[in-house]
DNA sequence: GACCAGGCACATC
DNA sequence: GATGTGCATGGT
């Protein structure tokens, strides 16, 4: 099978298997956007936690947020783990949003997709995955996902032969799948979903839906 | 108690 | 360019 239709085949059978998994949990593309940042190599539960403290207090917007003390909001996002680090990172991003575009993230948002990865890029505690996160799922521009659990799954099946990078497993998605913002989301959500229901550290995917995709082992 | 989780920056070689 | 380390909580 081309990687094209190997690529497809993936989805549709993670699809079939877990239907559409509405990513990103948040009410607004702010709460999307702060929660790219909380989740950074943190379990989803504990994020929801900092979240809930934020939105209790009245401070998920980008003028509430960029006025409170650095201390108060590492205190807030505390269960979200990395508390200080995580707060000097939201505050980086924040110094963005309000000094750069006023506090208007539809401004931002507005700009066109590699004008806004640089300039997410450019944060100091936003990377790659975060920065495309943000641009997927907050400002809804079709980028591909890519995380640990897509290096798992991509290595296993045989599309990618040894070590690559971040921005060479993303290129394989791309150039093989059309370019579209809802087949993105799902994607890499189901990736998601069936790492933490199957492959989380077994060297093979049993019973998984991909089972029978599995490459020849030598 | 060990291990893990939807990364990133920085030091060192 | 590759590899190692600090950052930290809460669930299994």
């Amino acid at each position: 099978m081309s990687r094209e239709g190997l690529l497809m085949e993936i989805f549709e059978r993670l699809f079939k298997a877990f239907g559409p998994q509405h990513w990103w949990p948040g009410d607004t593309p702010f709460e999307v956007m702060v929660g790219a940042v909380l989740t950074q190599n943190t379990n989803w539960a504990n994020v929801e936690k900092a979240i809930s403290n934020l939105k209790r207090e009245g401070l998920m917007d980008p003028g509430s947020l960029g006025a409170v003390s650095l201390e108060r909001l590492s205190q807030l996002i505390r269960p979200a783990g990395y508390y200080n680090i995580k707060a000097r990172r939201l505050k980086n991003l924040l110094d963005l949003v309000n000094n750069g575009f006023s506090g208007d993230l539809n401004a931002l948002f507005s700009l066109d997709t590699p004008r806004l990865r640089e300039l997410l890029l450019g944060v100091k505690g936003i990377g790659p995955e975060t920065a495309d996160s943000i641009i997927l799922y907050a400002a809804r521009k079709p980028v591909f996902v890519v995380d640990a659990y897509t290096f798992r799954v991509m290595e296993r099946h045989g599309l990618v032969s040894g070590p690559c990078s971040y921005d060479e497993l993303q290129e394989i998605f791309l150039r093989n799948l059309k370019e579209d913002t809802d087949l993105f989301s799902e994607y890499h959500a189901l990736i998601v979903r069936l790492c933490k229901t199957y492959c989380l550290r077994s060297p093979k995917c049993q019973k998984c839906p991909l089972e029978d995709l599995l490459p020849q082992r030598r």
